[in-house]
DNA sequence: TAGGCCATCTGGTCCT
DNA sequence: AGGACCAGATGGCCTA
């Protein structure tokens, strides 16, 4: 667009401002003001039906006479902006603007349903885009992990799964969310603490964990996006197992290029709500450090809907996938819930 | 006040 | 030609 173009809009454009800053009434008043600015086209064409015309014969001169003294420019020639050609101009920019607007919503609403199907979602305190899709990421990955190798992860290393590559706000609140309560976690994690967490995480406890990015510590910008090594929150041992995501944290710590690009397997809805609960201590067994699943739909572990299942205590029923629950709540596939009671039985049957 | 996040506008490109 | 999609620019709001 030429300067002299938008210059003319200028006016145009905040009146078109103003007219957007009610979101409802966004798609009445545009329409409205479309039709008005065509009505206004059309009466300017039969009031002056030669008036284009005149106007190109007048740029073709022009140009002609540019071209004896200047190098012929290339390009599509620059027709000047008549007054129904501005107007034309502006309806078309403003059906754009309008079509534009639209597709974010649509966008905005898409990422919306996303952040309720990940762990953490809460109406007060959003994820942002970016950390929306980044841990919508990690937790597919996760998941689809765990159905892979068929075990139950130690909590630490889905924490770490989750995170990884979170800024520390949001890494903070994926612990918070995930409900790790160093009062009935780490007495079993007891004796592995030394191993799994280093001085000042431990220091931290309890609350949240305590993660300074690499990032920062260089004295970069915040937040770490990428660049986050999970010994940062959780100090890893050579040889120290990860569980069932192994294979994640071999690719992330050991490797120095972008090892993050892992398969991945159909989306779950489920929130990977990880409520730390007594189980029966196998000696051997990833239940040592196991969790239940808890299904939460729009709450969140931040408040909202109940979980289907209690957080704790030996429950007979908890952990277990109640079906029917679920059969009554929209938006989720009978897909969805079968993957669900997929998930829940590799943990009680592992 | 700087930086992060976001909504919106805009022009370019590709596709139907 | 018109719509969808994309990326850059811009300005507002919020928070540390």
């Amino acid at each position: 667009m030429t300067r002299s173009v938008r210059e003319e809009l200028t006016s145009v454009e905040s009146d078109e401002q103003r007219e957007l800053c009610s979101p409802a009434g966004r798609e009445t008043e545009r329409a409205g003001a479309g039709t008005e600015e065509e009505e206004e086209e059309e009466e300017d064409r039969l009031h002056h039906p030669e008036e284009d015309e005149e106007e190109d014969d007048e740029e073709d001169e022009e140009d002609e006479e540019d071209g004896e003294n200047k190098p012929k420019r290339r390009g599509p020639k620059k027709k000047k902006m008549t007054k129904a050609r501005l107007q034309r101009f502006k309806i078309r920019r403003m059906k754009a603007n309008a079509r534009e607007r639209n597709r974010m919503h649509g966008l905005n609403d898409a990422l919306e349903s996303l952040r309720k199907v990940v762990p953490c979602y809460s109406k007060t305190q959003k994820l942002s885009k970016i950390e929306t899709l980044r841990l919508a990421k990690n937790y597919i990955w996760a998941l689809s992990e765990i159905l892979r190798s068929g075990k139950a992860p130690d909590l630490m290393s889905f924490v770490q799964a989750l995170c990884k590559g979170l800024s520390q706000p949001t890494t903070n609140l994926v612990a918070g969310c995930l409900q790790l309560n160093p009062r009935t976690f780490l007495p079993e994690q007891t004796p592995d603490m030394p191993t799994h967490l280093p001085p000042a995480s431990a220091a931290a406890y309890p609350g949240h964990f305590s993660y300074q990015s690499p990032g920062l510590t260089a004295g970069l910008p915040s937040p770490p996006y990428g660049t986050m090594d999970p010994s940062h929150i959780f100090h890893q041992v050579k040889g120290q197992p990860y569980g069932s995501l192994e294979p994640f944290f071999d690719g992330v710590l050991v490797s120095d290029g972008p090892a993050f690009d892992p398969p991945l397997s159909p989306p779950l809805s489920i929130n990977g709500n990880f409520s730390s609960f007594k189980h029966e201590p196998v000696a051997g067994s990833d239940f040592d450090k196991s969790f239940s699943f808890s299904v939460h739909y729009g709450g969140g572990g931040t408040g909202g809907h109940p979980p289907i299942y209690g957080s704790g205590g030996p429950n007979p029923r908890c952990g277990e996938l109640q079906v029917e629950q679920l059969m009554g709540f929209d938006g989720h596939s009978h897909h969805e819930r079968l993957m669900n009671a997929q998930l829940n039985a590799i943990f009680h049957d592992s």
